[in-house]
RNA sequence: CGCGGGGUGGAGCAGCCCGGUAGCUCGUUGGGCUCAUAACCCAAAGGUCGCUGGUUCAAAUCCAGCCCCCGCAACCA
């Protein structure tokens, strides 16, 4: 059996938007399931928060014009806001800005550090100030940032590594040894995976002159805390490592909630800095998939980040957390589309369950006395509706184990399914008209208030608001029935018509699409500017194709052999899902002709073919009059 | 041969680990009921489970090969 006292963390968002769709879906499915072992009678601790330090929050913030603090207390304040409105009833809120977090950190570090487990090393490479990061071999595209595509520089500095390398053998030993460690499956695979390759010691350090937004390192206050460092440790300061009570009662019981992009920290990372600091490892980590937004990833880029609180404000914040449950398959991606939860809405939400509670609590207010009548000695129970109870309560149980939302919902609604094909079968309203059924209407009533009961209250962690408006409706206690579920709803209890639960949305009026979340502004800015001279450097020049093909393997790049002037080139361009080779040749297009040789795929290009694009669409800039090749553009 | 996920009635998905009559939701068609939110209930139509081969008494499920789609990564000079 399950302990019965349970700990459960969100990541803790770094918070430099609004919360969407994935933060707020991955909250709601944490609040679910606390909400559902408080109702168990478990004793629960539930932690959010957020991750606030990094280079990137501070140059937010200098672009904001306010300080790094400033900036953060303002965006934390909105996550805040934003899951009170959501009904999210975390017990604490995190921010690794905050003293006791500080706090904390330092100490662990200090503790490291004594232990040799922390390293000054020396680390070297090729450094983007641009991204302020360094990049790998791999990642360096022809000694150039990938991002912004300025030359890196070499540097050298101190930094401090953290030796994770000496844990690899241990993880992989306890990760095979506890398959419950990583669930589902397929991430504990994948780490593995990772855990093939030598693991390299973790860089744990920046330093100061570069980024001064970070927790100093206590033994050199030069240099402040990487930020994963920083924030992996928020889910034991929160608690009040070390000497707190709620630690020492809390901690053995920890279930990180994450979704598959941060799976490396949590699932690598995380456990060794545990183990090098002399902490016992968290219980488990649950990982969920990512949402598509109509089939298409969700990203800044695209603009159709769905913004959490804009939704719910259209349709609800218990509907979003319903459709977030029961679309999402714990562990898979799933997509969010307005048009499917308008479908959730109305068939699940208004037709089965809205309707049920509606018909019950009318035929029970019109038919009945008002209140529950006992339940006729001369009757008998449905079987069908026993089975059912049973069912749900074991469904649920189970599926709650594995974060299986979707499964513990539609074991409820196969309930709710019962309850209306058991109100048409015994049709209470023809029973009412003869006196000498009596027996028998009291015998559906009592039915009726206890299967809403089972409902109401197995609904409480997913639907907390509907939930409670049908306990009330019935007078149920809130509490979650057991074995036998008979009776719980004890005789007498007066029950009220609860009507208008969930309203059925015309289809037609959800055509107007709320619009996805404001995309990045457009610097408005007139930085930027180049002089005239800036751009007489570039030597643009009409060419013409002579060759083309599809670079092997490659998914974007066409190999263009081109003519300018006299001489022919060589040239890759990334225009291969926009124009098949045989459509280009003989084709005039400008080139940028003096641009410095680049190699792509092991090709190398000697010039960058000139093309519009907006969004999916490219097209290739053309002239309207004939030149030969090698005319000068200005 | 970069890593991973997927291909199941019109749509979206479960089932695959642990072979044994192919299931769910939506949609469609016909019927029923009137307590209820144009809801609810019943019935019907609709599937070569991507392709090919293998193992087996038996394959959506196991094995091999192939095709296609989607992420990530590598390239969007």
């Amino acid at each position: 059996m399950s302990d019965n006292v349970f700990y459960l963390t969100t990541p803790i968002y770094y918070p430099n938007a609004a919360p969407h769709l994935g933060s707020a879906g991955t909250t709601m499915m944490a609040d679910a399931m606390c909400r559902y072992r408080r109702l168990r009678g478990d004793r629960v601790w539930f932690l959010t928060g957020t991750d606030e330090h990094g280079d990137k929050m501070a140059q937010v913030a200098e672009k904001e014009g306010i300080s790094p603090q400033a900036f953060v207390d303002r965006i934390a304040a909105l996550y805040k806001e934003e899951w009170r409105r959501l009904g999210i009833t975390n017990d604490d809120f995190i921010r690794t800005t905050e003293p006791r977090h500080e706090k904390v950190v330092q100490q662990i570090l200090q503790r490291l550090w004594d232990k040799g487990e922390i390293y000054l090393g020396e680390y070297s490479g090729q450094y983007c100030f641009g991204c302020e990061r360094f990049y790998t071999e791999k990642e360096i595209v022809d000694g150039r940032c990938p991002d912004h595509q300025i030359p890196l520089t070499f540097i050298k500095e101190d930094n401090y590594l953290f030796r994770m390398s000496k844990y690899q053998a241990r993880l992989v030993k306890h990760l095979e040894e506890h398959p419950e460690f990583i669930q589902p499956e397929r991430y504990r695979n994948e780490v593995l995976g990772f855990l093939r390759e030598p693991l390299q010691d973790l860089s744990i350090s920046r330093p100061k002159a570069r980024l001064a937004w970070g927790i100093p390192l206590p033994f050199d206050d030069q240099h402040v805390t990487y930020v994963w460092f920083d924030a992996l440790i928020n889910y034991v300061s929160a608690l009040g490592y070390p000497d707190d009570e709620r630690y020492k009662t809390f901690w053995p019981h920890a279930i990180h909630l994450i979704g598959k992009d941060i799976v490396k920290a949590h699932g690598v990372y995380w456990p060794t800095m545990l183990w090098a600091a002399d902490l016992p490892l968290y219980k488990g980590l649950r990982v969920h998939g990512y949402w598509s937004v109509e089939g298409r990833k969700m990203s800044k880029s695209l603009g159709n980040v769905v913004g959490a609180w804009t939704l719910s404000q259209k349709y609800g914040s218990e509907v979003i957390r319903y459709f977030v449950l029961r679309e999402m398959h714990f562990g898979l991606d799933a997509d969010f589309s307005e048009e499917a939860v308008v479908g959730r809405l109305n068939a699940d939400l208004a037709n089965d369950l809205g309707n049920l509670v509606s018909r019950a609590t009318t035929v029970m207010v019109n038919f009945g006395s008002g209140v529950i009548p006992p339940f006729p000695s001369t009757q008998t129970r449905p079987e069908e509706i026993d089975d059912s109870f049973e069912h749900v309560h074991k469904i649920v149980s189970e599926s709650m184990e594995d974060f299986a939302f979707y499964r513990a919902l539609e074991s409820i609604w196969s309930l709710i399914g019962r309850a209306n094909r058991y109100i048409d079968a015994k049709q209470p309203w023809a029973l009412a008209k003869d006196p000498g059924k009596r027996a028998e209407l009291d015998a559906v009533l009592n039915t009726l208030g206890q299967v809403l009961n089972v409902i109401g209250t197995y609904l409480l962690p997913f639907l907390p608001e509907a939930a409670d408006k049908i306990c009330a409706g019935i007078g149920a206690s809130r509490t979650l029935p057991q074995y036998p579920f008979w009776n719980r709803l004890p005789a007498g209890t007066r029950v009220e018509k609860v009507s208008g639960l969930f309203p059925r949305v015309d289809t037609k009026a959800a055509d107007a699409k709320t619009p996805a979340a404001s995309a990045p502004k457009a610097d408005a800015k007139a930085e930027g500017k180049i002089s005239l001279a800036d751009f007489q450097k570039v030597d643009l020049r009409v060419a013409e194709v002579l060759a083309a093909e599809k670079v092997a393997k490659s998914k974007k790049l066409l190999k263009l052999t081109v003519k300018v002037g006299e001489d022919t080139r060589t040239l890759v361009a990334g225009i291969a899902e926009h124009y098949s080779p045989d459509a280009l040749i003989g084709r005039k297009i400008v080139v940028v002709a003096n641009l410095e040789p680049a190699t792509l795929m092991g090709i190398e290009s000697n010039g960058m073919v000139l093309a519009g694009s907006s969004g999916e669409s490219l097209g290739l800039i053309a002239l309207d009059r004939d030149l030969p090749p090698g005319a000068k553009v200005k």
